[in-house]
DNA sequence: TATTGTTATACTCTATAACTATA
DNA sequence: TATAGTTATAGAGTATAACAATA
């Protein structure tokens, strides 16, 4: 049965989630890319550009652009790695560090209140099949 | 800690297998959306295109574009829901068949390598959280 | 009046390849 | 030569609102 198919309920999953994190987080104006850069980068630690592309899922010509918007608005900063000048560091500026933090809160939010009813094991495997497909596709 | 955040391994985990299917199916030069759209007809079902829209997780709107392209390729045909002359019943023509056939193998393709090393009681609970997901956006 | 789908608009995302700077 | 990132280009996806046809 096709429609039952792991890949069509991903991309179903996603899309969803991310329209309600989109509509949660209206106020910030976030595009999905947005969201998802800045949750990736709501730890606070610096990442290259390279890194940050293969956390979230898109090559670096796309994130160039994605990138040129954040840092437009203030909310990161590009800087040089000691030791390779070729490379460039995105951090999170004082307010990017804010709206990271209400991102990944709305992340918290939206997995508490959808995952209520699943135990922790079936979350548990659930992590692990999403990470066996992202492995099965590099 | 975020970055083990289910929802940024659920987008990691759809941009990569989206990636691969694309990279699989570069023969029939589909995009991420058209292979979405035949995946979800493959089952030969015809639809309207709201019911296709809430399955590919894609507003009417955007959708009208997507099926513009698959009707212009010859894959798909629209047509008159009989008693409802406002929607629009999708349905695959026989080359939009045979296509849709090859984007559901790579599907199971896809789906049988990365999961291998994964319990079916891990699969179906990834499953069962998927959905979870997918409801708790609606 | 409400619903279905399409159009219109403006912007964002994407792939690809060419380019610059550094290694 | 190879790598990191940006730029350029053209096309695809998106949200939103307005619209036509039908219910």
């Amino acid at each position: 049965m096709i429609n039952g198919s792991v890949l069509l309920e991903l991309q179903r999953a996603t899309h969803a989630t991310l329209q309600l994190l989109a509509q949660e987080l209206a106020d910030l104006d976030l595009t999905p890319s947005e969201i998802n850069a800045l949750g990736n980068l709501a730890d606070g630690a610096e990442r290259t550009v390279s890194e940050l592309g293969s956390a979230v899922g898109t090559p670096p010509a796309t994130l160039t652009g994605i990138l040129d918007r954040l840092e437009r608005r203030g909310l990161i900063i590009r800087g040089a790695r000691p030791g390779d000048r070729r490379a460039v560091l995105i951090g999170l500026t004082a307010r990017g560090a804010r709206t990271a933090a209400m991102v990944r809160r709305a992340f918290r939010d939206v997995e508490k209140r959808a995952l209520a009813g699943q135990s922790a094991d079936a979350v548990a495997a659930a992590r692990a099949v999403l990470r066996a497909l992202t492995e099965a596709a590099r």
